[in-house]
DNA sequence: TTGAAAGCGCTAACAG
DNA sequence: CTGTTAGCGCTTTCAA
C-alpha cells in the first residue's frame, strides 16, 4: 500500500493534523516542526492522495470540458489553450466528448451531480434553458466558450466584426460586386456574419443585393460549413455569367477552399477574377494562400479557463455576467489580391 | 448540500449497505427492495458522489493521457478514438498535455503517485528506463501509444510494413528511380520507414542507392517532418539534373507538400515529370491528391484504451507483454499517376 | 502551535 | 437478503 499521511505523522513525530497543515502549507507552524515534517514527506516519497483530499476538500481541482469532436484544426487549438491554462492554474482536465447531440445532455447531467469536476466548459455546443437554469441555481460554474446564453457567463468571437472586416477589406481593394456564401441561416454565426456583411455594406452605401448572397441551407452537413456546399454556393454564383460577382466573402475557410474549386473548374483565375476571403484560418488556408478572418483560438480556451478557476475559487466580482467577445484579426493572403 | 446515500436510505427505509448494493448491481437483493430503493432514488434525483466512490473502491474509473499537442490532424484523431472508447468503456479521460520535454516528467511521476487515476496512457513520448521500471515494479498499467519500451506495452504503427507499401507502390508502377526524403535519423520512426524503403527495393532485386536517399537531419523541428524540410531535401534530389529520380517515397505528409513545392517550383509536373508518395494522411493530403500510407489513426486509440483498462480491470493474460502492430493502408490518390 | 477527533460519501466485510 | 460498522486518506474544527 501506499505511503499516507499517517505513515508521514509517524515518522516525524507528530499528529496527522501537523502534517496536513504543512502540506496546505499553513502559516501556523514552527518552522522548526516543519522542516522535521518535510524530511519526513521527503525520506518516505509521500504525496497527498488527490482523491482523498478532494472528498474532504469538496473540490477536485478539476475542470471537466463537454465538446464537440467534429471538426479539426479549430478544436485542436482550442483545447491546447484550455489545457495549457488549466496545467498553469493546477487543476486537471476531464474532457468529454460529444459525437451527437444527445450525449451533451448525458454529460451536463452527469457533471452537475456526479460532482467530480468543479466546473465545466461547454464549447460551441448550445443549452437548454432549464439546464442553463440548474447551474445558475445550483450555482455550479460553468462558462460557455464559442457559444451563449442568456443567464451564462459565455466567451466568443466577435463573428460581426470578423465579418466586417473580411468585407471591408474587400470594399477597400475597390471590388465593385462583392457576394457572399453563407452556412445554413438557422445556426448563429451564420446569421451573424451576415449581419457584419450587410453592415459593412451599408456603412460604404452598398445596397445589399439577395442575388449576390448564398445560405448553403441546401446542405445538410456542419450547418453547411464544408467543402461541398460552399463548391455548390459558388457554382450558383458562377451561374450569374457576366454578372458574377467581382469578389466573395465566403463564411468559412472550409466553403471558401470548395468555392475557390468551382472558380478554378471555370478556368477562372483567382483573384484575378473572382475575389475570395475566407473565415476562420484553418491550416488549410495558408497553404492554398487563403485571406482570411482568423479567430484567436488559443486565447479564447485561456480566457474561458481563467474565468472558470475564477468562478471556481469565488473570486470577488464575479456576480455580474461575463459576456466577452474576443476580436478577429485580417490575415492577409494572396486571395484577394491588392 | 447535495443528496446522500444516507438520504435515500431514510426514504427508502434501508440501511445505506443495501443503497449501496442496488447501485452496484448485487445480485443479492429482493426485487421488492430493490425497486423501493430505486423509487427513492428517483425522487430524490439521487446520484452517487464519484470522488466518495473512488476513494472506497480504490479505483477512480478514469484514465490519463499524456500526450504532446504538437502537430495537428493525427493527435485529434488518435484523441477521437482514445476518447471514444474510455467513455464506452465508462471512463472518464483525464488530459495531460506536454509542450516540452520537462513536462512528461512531471506527469509521469504525478500520475504514478497522485493514484488519481488507475491507469495511464503515453503518446509519442519517449519513457525513460527508470521509470518505465517503477510503472513496471508498482504495476501501474500503462500503455505506449505510437511509441516502444522494453518493459511496457505498446501499440504503434507497423512503420517498415507501411514503407514497404509506398516503395512497392512505386516500383509497381514501373518507375526506374525512385528515392527517399527522410525525416531525422536520429527518430525512430525515420529509421524504420527507411527500413522498409530498403526492404521493398532489396526485394525486388533493386540497389539502395546513397545518392537518392535524403535524410532531413539538418532540420531542427518536429525531428525533420515538416515542410520546409521537404523542400530543401526535394530540391538536393532535383540538383541531380537529369539524374533526378523519377519518383520519391517521403515519409510524411508535411514533408511531402514541401516537396511538391520544390518540383513545381522547376515546372516540373506531378506525377508526369517525378511522383511522389508521402506518410501519414493528414487532412492537406487529399486536398492535394497526395497518395499516401494512412496510418489507423483512430483504431490505434481504440485498441490502447481497451488494453490499458483491461489491465486496470485484472483482466486474465495480461502479464505477458503486450506488442501491438498496426497495419497500415495505401490511400491512392494522383500523385503517383498509374 | 499542535494533537485528537469528527467528518467528507461511499464500499465492503461481517453479522444476523 | 439486509443492517451495521469499519475503513478509504485527507481536512478541519475544537481543545489543550
Amino acid at each position: 500500500m501506499a505511503v499516507t499521511i499517517y505513515d508521514v505523522a509517524k515518522k516525524a513525530g507528530v499528529g496527522i493534523g501537523t502534517v496536513s497543515r504543512v502540506i496546505n502549507k499553513s502559516p501556523q507552524i514552527t518552522d522548526a516542526t516543519k522542516s522535521r515534517v518535510l524530511v519526513a514527506i521527503k525520506a518516505l516519497n509521500y504525496q497527498p492522495h488527490t482523491v482523498a483530499q478532494s472528498l474532504a476538500r469538496r473540490r477536485t481541482n478539476t475542470i471537466g470540458c463537454i465538446i464537440p469532436f467534429f471538426t479539426g484544426f479549430f478544436y485542436l487549438e482550442l483545447l491546447r489553450g484550455i489545457q495549457r491554462t488549466a496545467t498553469s492554474l493546477q487543476n486537471d482536465l476531464i474532457l468529454y466528448s460529444v459525437d451527437n447531440k444527445s450525449n451533451k445532455e448525458i454529460f451536463l447531467s452527469r457533471v452537475l451531480k456526479e460532482r467530480r469536476v468543479d466546473g465545466v466548459l461547454l464549447v460551441s455546443l448550445e443549452i437548454d434553458d432549464d439546464y442553463a437554469e440548474q447551474f445558475s441555481v445550483q450555482h455550479f460554474p460553468i462558462v460557455l466558450v464559442d457559444g451563449d446564453h442568456a443567464v451564462l457567463d459565455s466567451i466568443k468571437v466577435d463573428n460581426i466584426e470578423g465579418a466586417r472586416q473580411a468585407t471591408n477589406h474587400l470594399i477597400g481593394l475597390g471590388y465593385p460586386t462583392i457576394a457572399m456564401i453563407d452556412g445554413q441561416l438557422k445556426s448563429v454565426p451564420a446569421r451573424l456574419r451576415l449581419a457584419g456583411y450587410k453592415q459593412a455594406l451599408a456603412e460604404h452605401g452598398r445596397a445589399f443585393d439577395e442575388s449576390y448572397f448564398v445560405a448553403c441551407d441546401f446542405a445538410e452537413e456542419a450547418d453547411g460549413f464544408n467543402k461541398e456546399a460552399g463548391y455548390v454556393a459558388m457554382q450558383r454564383l458562377l451561374d450569374l455569367g457576366d454578372r458574377r460577382p467581382r469578389s466573395v466573402f465566403v463564411s468559412s475557410d472550409i466553403q471558401a477552399i470548395g468555392a475557390m474549386r468551382a472558380i478554378r473548374e471555370r478556368s477562372l483565375r483567382i483573384p484575378e477574377d473572382v475575389a475570395v476571403v475566407g473565415f476562420d484560418d484553418i491550416e488549410l488556408a495558408e497553404h492554398v494562400g487563403l485571406t482570411t478572418v482568423k479567430q484567436p483560438t488559443t486565447r479564447m480556451g485561456q480566457v474561458a479557463v481563467d474565468r472558470l478557476i475564477a468562478k471556481v475559487t469565488c473570486k470577488p466580482g464575479l456576480d455580474k455576467e461575463f459576456k466577452q467577445k474576443l476580436t478577429t484579426e485580417l490575415v492577409i493572403r494572396e486571395s484577394c489580391g491588392g
